[in-house]
Order: structure tokens, then sequence, then C-alpha cells
DNA sequence: AATTAAATGCTCGTTATGAGCATAATGAGG
DNA sequence: CCTCATTATGCTCATAACGAGCATTTAATT
């Protein structure tokens, strides 16, 4: 089925890593060129698998243990056949959570708050203004300027599923699409690296800092994938230290959502999810009541198997 | 921060598909040489991009146009570098959705149920027996058998949580983890092929036909994507013909779940979803009352945006 | 001692979900 | 023609899950 490969399907494997950690109630990405790059190393023959080439270089670079891994998607499409004689470069991305920040000396690579790059995300201190008052109006405008009327229509409903209507039905995990659709819209620095940019009306882009190559795409890609994560693994707890209160955990996947929760229910659904046990200690760093310590029960790794369905079941028979 | 790739890191993509289609009521997949290989192809310079080339040669092969791609998964773990001068395979796994099979003449491709590789994972007619009889005592023997006693809880815990407790607690969804506990507890001709056959005792395998290479791990992988997907997104109707009844929907989910659904109950939920729009047409090819005709609401795939969150969010402040 | 900021406990209404009863509309068999 | 088997479809009920918010407790601060 397969024939023998030709010398020029050959390919040069990148690895791209979306390296996460969280301090102050701020979500970080590891980047590096100012920011405008995420790290990235090559495959290369001593790796055995590619998880261990993620790991390798990642831990070299950043001196810790890299905790959780998740391979995230492939892409080849960045660049086209080279005619040039230069291999095609695939690149493999990979999510990683780190519990420890890189020594804040060195100023390359750098820890960067991930809603430096998608502000409009952050929506933790209510609806984002920037969507209402900046998004929404620009994607109106786009879709106003389709050819024709079902364009149109079809525009606007892409709109109103991803970014609601300002205010209600914003749902956080859909952070790639919401990209991608200002991507189509012009409305991101990064259309108009790809395109003639003289021949592309220069519209103001929304804000929010870009990165080169599709670099924020993967972060996007990532971003979402540990949104989504968050919601039915136990992966939180790769980001907080061995022992803490229950509002910093909650502070903690506020960040990574980008929305704010109700306290009482997160501590109910904490607790009766069985995730965490009393330390024993508590803490007084805040100014109220001391809030107990916990720590993370290892043993709900093994012991959760996500039941979660939305299919209507029956009883076996 | 990438040095330049040497010669040596150069790699070969293959490109594999886990081809679903559904006939009778069986989740079909199609497979090449005699059922031991699932279908794959090479990316080759021609393509601009990667699902490209899964689209180009799925349909060259199949002769029907492939409804819906998603990528599964890269590895690259199946062949050490190679010292021989031959050059590294990476392979992409990619789920692809078709609703026309094959024309029947052809023995090689063929599309053959999925449950002939994982007999276990149908439980549509009530807890699998084999998962009962078969595997959980050979699971069983597998956890006593570990060198101390702490190994032995875990792998006790592993099992319960995958396979519960043949009767109960059965979560669909975890197919690819069961398929690698089997693996990694000998009890798939697979394990077999890897190592040395002398010095491994040659345990009886489990029911279950075995594909070369890692081609079943892919399909598990495969399937679980498409179990977990058919809960949040409209994918089944992919699957299906342009009208259908409520009945016909409900056993294709169930052929894809593996898991019998309340009648009613499906019912509602496909109702107050607002999937499906009534053809005005009616059917009698089964005894009973004619069922009504059913199609897609196309629209849906804009209109819906998941709205599903297990996070107790608090209300826009 | 009063005030303030958290932590923590508990209740309430709404909705989603699993189960099953009841009725309707056909074809098959007598 | 009548009865039965079979499938479709409508509806109710109990329970669990979830969003909201009130009330109480416990410390630091003023």
């Amino acid at each position: 089925m397969t024939p023998p490969p030709a010398i020029s399907d050959a390919v040069t494997i990148e690895l791209n890593a979306v390296l996460v950690a969280l301090t102050e109630n701020q979500p970080l990405v590891l980047t590096l060129d100012d920011g405008a790059l995420l790290p990235s190393g090559p495959f290369a023959t001593e790796h055995p698998t590619l998880q261990s080439g993620v790991r390798a270089w990642v831990e070299r670079q950043t001196q810790h243990p890299l905790g959780y891994v998740e391979q995230l998607y492939t892409f080849a499409d960045r660049n086209r056949p080279a005619s040039d004689g230069r291999r095609r470069v695939v690149s493999i991305s990979y999510l990683g959570l780190t519990r420890e920040r890189l020594s804040a000396g060195a100023r390359d690579p750098e820890w960067r708050s991930w809603y430096r790059y998608f502000p409009w995300e952050d929506w933790r201190a209510g609806p984002s203004p920037l969507v209402a008052q900046t998004i929404l109006p620009q994607l109106s405008a786009w879709a106003d300027a389709a050819g024709d009327v079902a364009q149109q229509r079809e525009r606007r409903q892409r709109i109103d599923v991803n970014f609601g209507d300002g205010a209600e039905n914003w749902n956080e995990d859909l952070i790639l699409q919401r990209y991608e659709l200002l991507y189509e819209a012009g409305l991101v620095p990064e259309t108009q690296q790809e395109r003639h940019r003289a021949t592309v009306p220069t519209i103001e882009p929304v804000p929010g800092m870009p990165m080169r190559h599709d670099h924020r795409r993967i972060l996007a890609t990532g971003i979402a994938r540990l949104r989504a994560k968050i919601k039915y693994r136990p992966v939180v707890f790769e980001l907080m230290p061995p022992a803490f209160t229950l509002l910093q955990l909650q502070r903690a996947v506020e960040a990574l959502a980008g929305r704010p929760m109700h306290k009482q229910n997160f501590r109910r659904l904490i607790d009766q999810q069985g995730l965490v046990e009393p330390t024993g200690a508590s803490t007084s760093e805040t100014r109220g009541r001391p809030a107990k310590l916990f720590r993370f029960r290892r043993e709900v790794v093994l012991e959760r198997a996500v039941q979660g369905t939305k299919l209507p079941l029956s009883r076996p028979i």
C-alpha cells in the first residue's frame, strides 16, 4: 500500500511547547525572543519518543521537571513544500504543565501572562469590555462586508456562537475558534503577515500581542485544551504548590478558565469529588479567618473514571 | 533556538486513517490486508496540507467523498531511530466518517465491524460476558503476579476503574485505556510480537482480532474519540442517510457507543436539542406503527455552542 | 470592643437525567 | 373482521446536579 518514500518526501520534525505555570493568579506561558515565539526544539535521533524529546529540551531550558505533558496537534501547513530543496517542516505541539517558574533573572526565555496575547479572554472581573466595545463592532462590520446575504448570515451566526452578545453566553472553551474567527476577519496582525500586505486594507487590529508564525494559534490550542480538561480531569493540581487553601485553588481555576466562580459551590464541588484532603495545618496569610490547607489526593488519578456521559443510557439489562 | 536540522533527523511521514461507516447497525472500519492493517498513505510533496493528503488517498481508495475528518494522534515511537540509515517514520493518524460503504465486491480493502477487534466493547445486549468470564479473571491473575503489594493494589485499581466489576460502572469512553491495560498485561497477541517471544510466557490471549504494528491501538484511539465526541457534537449524522427514523438514529448511536439506551429519553434528548426536523414522510419498513422520517438540521452545527461546563461558574458580575 | 475580611455551613428553586406507565397506529395471523 | 404483536410516541415521577444566596464562624486590624 505504502510505496517506498521518495527522498523529496522527507520532512523535519519540530516540537513546539505550550508550557504553562501559575503565579500570583496569573496563567503564565513560557516564551522566547521577547515574547514572539513559543519554545521549540528539534526531534532528534537521540530521542526514543516524541514525548521524551519534549521533556528533554524543556527540562534543560527550565531547569525543572515537567509534570504533565500532552500532545496537542500536528501541523504541516505552515510552509508549502519547498521547491528550493529545503526540507518541509512538520511541527508537533505539546502542552506542558509545571509547578515552578524559571528564575526571574533571565530575560529570555520569559514567562508571560497568556492574557497579554488574548486580552479578550479574561472575564474574571466580569464581561470583557474589549469584546463589547472593540471586537464585536469590528466583527459586525466584517459580517456586513460579506459578499452575499447567505454569507452575511453565516458570519453573524458564527460571531454570535463564539463571542455571544458581549455579556451572556460566553464559553471559555471556544478560545481557539475565536482566534480563528478574528484571524479570518483580518483583525489580528498575523493575518497581514501572511498575505500581500499592500493589497489587504490595513484595519486596526484588535489589542493583544501577536506572535510569529502560527505560534499564537498553537498557544490558543493549548489554552483551549487546558480549559476543557480542567472540567473533567484534576490537572489544576499540576500547577499548584503541595499545600494550598481552597481559595487559592479557586483562583487558580479562575485564572485558567478566565471566569469568576461561585465560592461556596466551588467548595462543594471539590469536596464531594474527594479531590483533596486537609493537611491539618492552616494559614493566615490573608486577613480574615485562617483557611485550612489542603493537599491533592494523588489517588484520585487512579480512582476517578470519568463517568460523565450525556447519552440517555439505560441500565444494563 | 532551533539548530539547523541534521540529515539524520529527517523523517518520513505516514498517514493512517480510521475510516468509519455504519451499516445495518454495525460500526464498520476500513481495513486492508485481510483485516490486519488500517489504510495508510504517504504524506507526499504534492499535498498542501496533512488533511488534504488524507482526503486525497482515502477518496481515491473508497471512491466516496469523506465527510468529516479529524486528526487523532501522532506517533513516532514505533521504530527506534534506525542505525542502518533508513529513515525514521512518524505516523499521523486521522479519524474519518463516511456515509457510504465501498462496493462489496472487492476483498481488499474491506469494511469490518470494529467489534471483531474489540469484542469486549459491545455491551448493546447487556454486560459483555467476555469481560466477566474471561478478561477479569485473567487481569486478576496479572494483578496478583505483581512484584510488591503496592503494585498489586495499583493494578487492581486500574482494572477496576477501566473494566468495572463486569456489570456496573462500564464507561465506553475508556476503550483505549482498556486496550492498553490488556497490552501491558500481555493479554493481546500484539504484546508478544514486540518482545522476545521466547522469554515471555505465552498466555492465552483474550479474544479479538489483532492487527499489525500498532494499528489496533490507533483504531482504539479513533473509537475512543468518536465515542466521546458523539456526546457533545452532532457527528453521528455524518454516518446517517439523508432521512432516517429516530429509532434508526438511536441504533446508530448505540452501535458507536456500544451500549443500549432508553428509547423515550433518547427521543427527548434529540428533540429538545433541536437536532432534527421531520421530513414530512414516514416509513413502515418495520412491523409496528410507522415512524416519522427526520433529517438533520445542518444549521445546528453553526448554532450550537457547547455550553456544557462542569465548573461552578458564577453569573457575570 | 468594634469592624472587616475570609472561611465555612446550609437551604432553595430549577433543570437535567434515569425509569417506566400509558396510548396510538400499524401489519400479521386466525 | 378481530386480536395480537410490535413499534412509535406522549407524559409523569423521583432523584441528582447545579446556580444562587443567606447565615454563621473566626481571625486580623483599628
